[in-house]
RNA sequence: CGCGGGGUAGAGCAGUCUGGUAGCUCGUCGGGCUCAUAACCCGGAGGUCAUGGGUUCAAAUCCCUUCCCCGCAACCA
């Protein structure tokens, strides 16, 4: 017989850094998915990768000197890393230097330049010639060049561009036609009313500016920019338009296209229109997840509050690092990391629920059976309330991992596990033991317990990939007791196993200590490169007193500032809005790099820089002198 | 008036589409139990559901006002 397919990817990460745990997250959630797809018997596929083009991989290269393929061949290495020591089932990791890919990529941009989607045209901007650099209309400021202020001339640069507008009207009735194609529901309204009903503009698909992707075949002194090569990532790697197409004939269309919110547009837009324009099937679903943010916002490398999951994997385990965030990331919505909540996270769930349940449970079975699972037709009321939880955590369960609600459905795994706790006070099998009548009672406890526990670690195997086995082992069962089928129904007949006492499947923790032991992550940030003295004395600094403030309309970060540097007099701007009011600044000292090329920000004139430190938050604090000495001294 | 998301117990969230007793987890307090990883079980306290107004027999939920937070955009010399 044949079985059903199940075609799942993740976007093809940037190699332009390493990843953080947010990165980990959409993988581990998609290889959740590709688990639990296999457990139910499809034949699944699951595809993951690296979208390896752009000037910016180009100019990162450069910057250590090396060859674009050299750099990210070393960051890729460390991806594949990470996604082994995640358990990362993926069948395939397309990179889109490979020549599987950009041979397609260029096929594909052809097939679309002569059937007359994608069009030659120019790329209308605006150059400043002393800056050597392009502008758009809405980067002008007061229409001169916000670098250097001087006047711009109109240019265009040619490009190739996809007609997009063709086919607004045909993606508009698809997304409306297909209410489950864009997940969370809210995404297809926000798409449909930010981009699609104001009118798609066509989009630009090639640079010239920059050599690093696949070239125009028919134009070489184009590049495919981003979207079309990346995301056509979806078939090459199933050998679309090669000599071996079996497996896109196999797989495509995909079932899901897991992707974050901030692309989750081009998932939906872009792609839709090129798959139809190509003449092939849409996938079935895009979901968009949302981000797991810090305290201090957006988790970013330029931010240095990233989340290392390499660190939390080898400290806390592998199982309870993908429980907590699978736990925790609600669908479609951003959640809050933090260490405290990861750490009570596990302590509660995993330590103290699910891992004392079954410590408890094989003890028992140990003293009171000498180890083996009794068989029992006793069936009181406290059974039958187990069996009926059963019914229906595993109702719930199917109905929600389908609908690929990961957090809901370990939230139902969840209160399957305290009901067993529970199960085990309403019967106190410790008084059962001392009376002999009730072994028959006794028995069916212990025989309920055991198999509600099988039953949740099957569930949990998508999920974890190292302790539902190591429960089974624990409880002595053969692989025939691990299967989907073996769960369809309670009682499978594990009785006669002989149980195996283990270790702690996860130790409790001491939050306060190991928060203690998180907390000094912060790291030295590298040094700059080294200056001499004569460098240093190139910046003329000088003291200066703040004799006038007001706000910059229309922005919420400048300040308007005029002060008096000792004779002299100038105006700046500083982004200190947020943590300074115009009021409480009158009359600040302040430490003024006098010799600062003037620019102009927002349209406002700013002659010269005001010192700040700033910490890992943003949080902003001018920079002054110990005691006071007057206006227009140096500073060195 | 740039776009979007959000403001519900000490913390994190669900409930809002489809009005009808305000719920979950953690924490906290009290009790129980002893099979177990100071764990497990039961119970309590704690919320004018941001604000003001409107619709309704009835509003966390529908409509409008205002305030605040967070992303994006603009921007941080």
């Amino acid at each position: 017989m044949k079985k059903d397919t199940f075609y799942i990817t993740t976007p093809i990460y940037y190699p332009s850094n390493k990843l953080h745990l947010g990165n980990s997250y959409c993988t581990v959630a998609a290889d959740t998915m590709a688990r639990y797809k296999r457990l139910r018997g499809y034949d699944v596929y699951f595809l993951t990768g690296t979208d390896e083009h752009g000037q910016k991989l180009e100019r990162r290269a450069a910057e250590e000197g090396m060859k674009p393929i050299e750099y990210i061949d070393g960051i890729v290495d460390w991806i594949k890393n990470l996604w082994d020591l995640m358990d990362i089932t993926h069948d395939d990791f397309i990179r889109t230097t490979e020549e599987r890919h950009e041979t397609v990529v260029q096929k594909i941009f052809t097939q679309l330049y002569e059937q007359g989607d994608i069009y030659l045209s120019s790329y209308e901007g605006w150059y400043c010639t002393d800056c050597e650099s392009f502008w758009t209309e809405t980067q002008l400021v007061e229409g001169k060049c916000p670098d250097c202020h001087r006047a711009v001339e109109r240019t265009s640069e040619d490009a190739y561009f996809f007609k997009l507008s063709k086919y607004q009207d045909w993606l508009l009735e698809y997304i409306k036609e297909n209410p489950e194609f864009i997940q969370p529901e809210s995404r297809a309204n926000e798409m449909i009313k930010n981009f699609i009903e104001p009118g798609l503009e066509d989009l630009c698909v090639s640079r010239t500016s920059f050599e690093w992707g696949v070239k125009v075949p028919f134009d070489e002194k184009h590049v495919v920019y981003v979207w079309i090569d990346a995301l056509s990532n979806y078939i090459t790697a199933l050998g679309y338009g090669s000599d071996d197409d079996s497996l896109y004939k196999k797989y495509w269309p995909a079932d899901i296209h897991f992707v974050g919110k901030d692309i989750i547009r081009f998932h939906t837009i872009i792609w839709p229109i090129m798959l139809h324009a190509l003449g092939l099937p849409q996938p079935k679903q895009i979901i968009g997840h949302g981000w797991l943010v810090l305290e201090s916002g957006k988790m970013s490398k330029s931010k240095g509050n990233v989340v290392d999951p390499e660190l939390l994997v080898n400290r806390y385990s592998l199982d309870a690092v993908r429980y907590f965030i699978l736990r925790e990331m609600p669908f479609g919505n951003d959640f809050i990391f933090s260490n405290e909540g990861m750490l009570r996270r596990i302590n509660a769930d995993l330590a103290n629920d699910l891992g004392n349940l079954v410590h408890r449970t094989i003890a028992m079975v140990k003293k009171y059976f000498d180890g083996e699972i009794p068989k029992s037709s006793f069936c009181g009321e406290h059974e039958k309330l187990i069996e009926g939880v059963y019914t229906n955590t595993l109702n719930a369960y199917t109905d929600l991992m389908d609908k690929m609600h990961l957090s809901q459905a370990l939230e139902n795994i969840f209160k399957m596990v305290s009901e067993l706790n529970r199960y085990i006070d309403l019967t106190t099998p410790w008084i059962l033991a001392k009376d002999e009548q009730k072994r028959d009672e006794l028995a069916s406890c212990m025989y309920h317990l055991c198999e509600g526990i099988r039953i949740v670690s099957v569930m949990l195997s998508p999920f974890m990939t190292s302790t539902p086995s190591k429960i089974f082992g624990q409880l002595g069962i053969g692989e025939e007791f691990t299967t989907w089928a073996s769960i369809e129904s309670f009682g499978s007949g594990i009785d006669g196993s002989k149980v195996a006492p283990g270790q702690a499947l996860f130790p409790r923790l001491d939050i306060e200590a190991e928060l203690e032991e998180l907390a000094p992550q912060k790291k030295a940030r590298p040094a700059k490169e080294e200056i001499t003295i004569d460098d240093f004395a190139k910046l003329d600094l000088r003291t200066a007193v703040v004799t006038e403030c007001e706000k910059v309309k229309k922005s919420d970060k400048l300040l308007k500032l005029q002060l008096e540097v000792g004779g002299a007099t100038r105006q700046v701007v500083s982004g200190i809005a947020k943590d300074y009011k115009p009021e409480e600044m009158v009359g600040k000292k302040v430490i003024l790099v006098y010799n600062l090329k003037p620019v102009k920000l927002r349209g406002v004139l700013s002659e010269g820089m005001i010192l700040c430190g700033e910490d890992e938050n943003g949080k902003l604090s001018l920079a002054t002198l110990y005691d006071d000495i007057g206006e227009g001294c140096e500073v060195r």
